[in-house]
RNA sequence: CGGGAUGUAGCGUAGCCCGGUAUCGCGCCAGCAUGGGGUGCUGGAGGUCGGAAGUUCGAAUCUUCUCAUCCCGACCA
């Protein structure tokens, strides 16, 4: 175990926020449910975010800015969607500041807004409010936006990366001539977010979708590709929405048709947050640290070299000079930890922590032998390999750790999926063996209400690719044609 | 917003019951040794004890108020 970390089956979720802290990803702020993103933290995000924003662009969207502050007025055009966000908006009232004449800086009474002005907790409205101008013929659409940007809702209890007050996001927002294609497009950013979630982060997900009552404020329905954590809880990774023409309507968008007729136009939004983040810390990693992905990793290879003088370290690090730069050659992220202010076992202490997947030990002995010590981060697994033929043997020790981490993942969350036929038994399994419990449901929002208040499992989604079966439901015994997801969750 | 707890150096803590100017560890700085898994020794720097008021010759310690944070619940895409 690291110093400093609680053992993850000692507690969890304190295992979580040491983690968090110790690998430097963030820290709490000054401000209550905000925190700081650090340097190492930030530089995964950015990974994110670059991999992300090619998949969008690739699909033929492009980035745009919209305002952080959005009129109060525009919440109440969509009913449902001001329903689900109200309790948790900062407000703005005023725009100025003034000294009381004790010292003291005050709120300026005087300078009191007309309109008090929402910081976003998601964009819908004065997007929608925009499109309404940039929107009028079938030859304007489909229109294909996304926006990075941060977002505001105030929780009651927050968790670093998990559940801010203020988070960083990207959320698309698309519009469409029919219902066809704008649920085609719902379908497709979650087949995007499914793509990235399995193969970057190497976390394995379902794709489903929510129930009514789990739906997005003012959507029609909403897709979501649902993982499991180390702890048997599972996180909503993603969100895709077909927001029908709620947002149409609420904000007047129309457009002629080829056959000149007039219409609301159909709408999508998907996002995926910093959240992420916290899905890939909880996913892979374990006592000792961070356990990164190799394409997500914003090092891939440490090179720690060991030596005893000066002399010593000049020998070492002409070969590993030109070992780094085969490996940039082949676009590998290197990194060569020359430092004589920290000792080697320091080195590799901290390099576990920050889930570097590979590391590479070079030192006197495999000087005369012409050999390196290579160390996996995901197996924790040793072997001296000869110099030559190195890069290659890194090239794919690369792959297969990538390939692992997620074969590891996906394992646990099968080991981790249950049938539950009754009621007695669902709730056994959740308290005995949390995971994914996969039963029968009346379709009713009574009865997901009932469970959810009695068990704290929520429907975490139906699977889209369910297999039609007969059964009864666990709760009410009525009669059900599918199996559907649930957990406790985050 | 209900229930519980905690605020002492950058971090983690002892001291508080029973008042006398703060303990230890990690980290930090310097030197020497060391160097294939968080190195050892020696020396050093660093604290308005969350804040305010009160009791007292004297308050980290007692009293009152206040602020903040954490945990459980409620809440929550």
């Amino acid at each position: 175990m690291s110093k400093g970390i609680i053992s993850k089956d000692e507690d969890y979720s304190q295992w979580f926020n040491d983690l968090v802290i110790k690998a430097d990803l963030a820290e709490h702020s000054a401000v209550r449910g905000c925190m700081v993103i650090k340097p190492y933290g930030y530089s995964i995000w950015e990974k994110m975010q670059a991999v992300l924003d090619q998949m969008f662009k690739d699909t033929g969207h492009s980035n745009a800015y919209f305002p952080l502050f959005i009129p109060k007025s525009f919440f109440s055009k969509e009913a449902s969607h001001v329903d689900g966000f109200a309790k948790e908006c900062a407000v703005v009232t005023h725009y100025r500041l003034k000294n009381d004449g004790n010292g003291n800086i005050i709120v300026d009474e005087d300078a009191k807004l007309e309109e008090e002005l929402i910081v976003r907790p998601t964009s819908e409205t004065i997007i929608w409010n925009t499109y309404k101008g940039w929107i009028q013929s079938y030859r304007d659409l489909p229109l294909l936006i996304n926006q990075w940007a941060n977002v505001v809702r105030w929780e009651m209890r927050t968790r670093l990366f998990l559940r801010t007050t203020e988070f960083l996001w990207q959320e698309g927002h698309t519009a469409h001539a029919t219902a066809e294609e704008a649920i085609a497009e719902t379908e497709q950013m979650l087949h995007v977010y499914a793509d990235f979630a399995e193969n970057w982060l190497a976390l394995p997900v379902i794709k489903g979708r929510k129930t009514a009552n789990e739906r997005f404020a003012g959507a029609l329905d909403t897709y979501c590709i649902e993982a499991l954590m180390q702890d048997g809880k599972a996180l909503q990774a993603g969100t895709s929405h077909f927001l029908g023409q709620n947002f149409a309507k609420a904000f007047d968008v129309k457009f002629t048709s080829k056959e000149g007729k007039l219409d609301h136009v159909w709408a999508t939004s998907w996002g995926v947050s910093t959240r992420l983040m916290g899905a890939l810390v909880m996913a892979h990693s374990d006592d000792s640290g961070l356990v990164l992905p190799p394409k997500l990793a914003p090092i891939q290879v440490v090179i720690v070299p060991i030596f005893r003088s000066d002399e010593e370290l000049a020998q070492i690090s002409a070969v590993v000079d030109g070992l780094s730069k085969a490996l940039k050659a082949k676009n590998i992220r290197v990194k060569y930890d020359n430092r004589d202010t920290q000792r080697p076992g320091f080195k590799f202490a901290e390099y576990e922590l920050k889930g570097i997947p590979l590391r590479v030990a070079i030192g006197g002995r495999d000087l005369a032998n012409g050999t390196a010590e290579l160390a996996r981060r995901d197996t924790k697994t040793k072997e001296t390999v000869q110099q030559e033929g190195l890069v290659d043997h890194i090239e794919q020790l690369l792959e297969e750790i990538q390939k692992n981490i997620f074969q590891k993942a996906l394992t646990f969350r099968n080991e981790n999926t249950r049938e539950a036929n009754t009621y007695d038994e669902f709730k056994k399994m959740l308290d005995d063996t949390p995971g994914f419990i996969s039963a029968h449901w009346d379709g009713t929002p009574e009865t997901e209400q009932r469970i959810k208040e009695e068990t704290k499992a929520t429907i975490r989604c139906i699977p889209l690719d369910n297999k039609l079966e007969d059964g009864a439901c666990i709760l009410s015994g009525k009669p059900s044609t599918q199996r559907v997801l649930f957990a406790r969750a985050y």
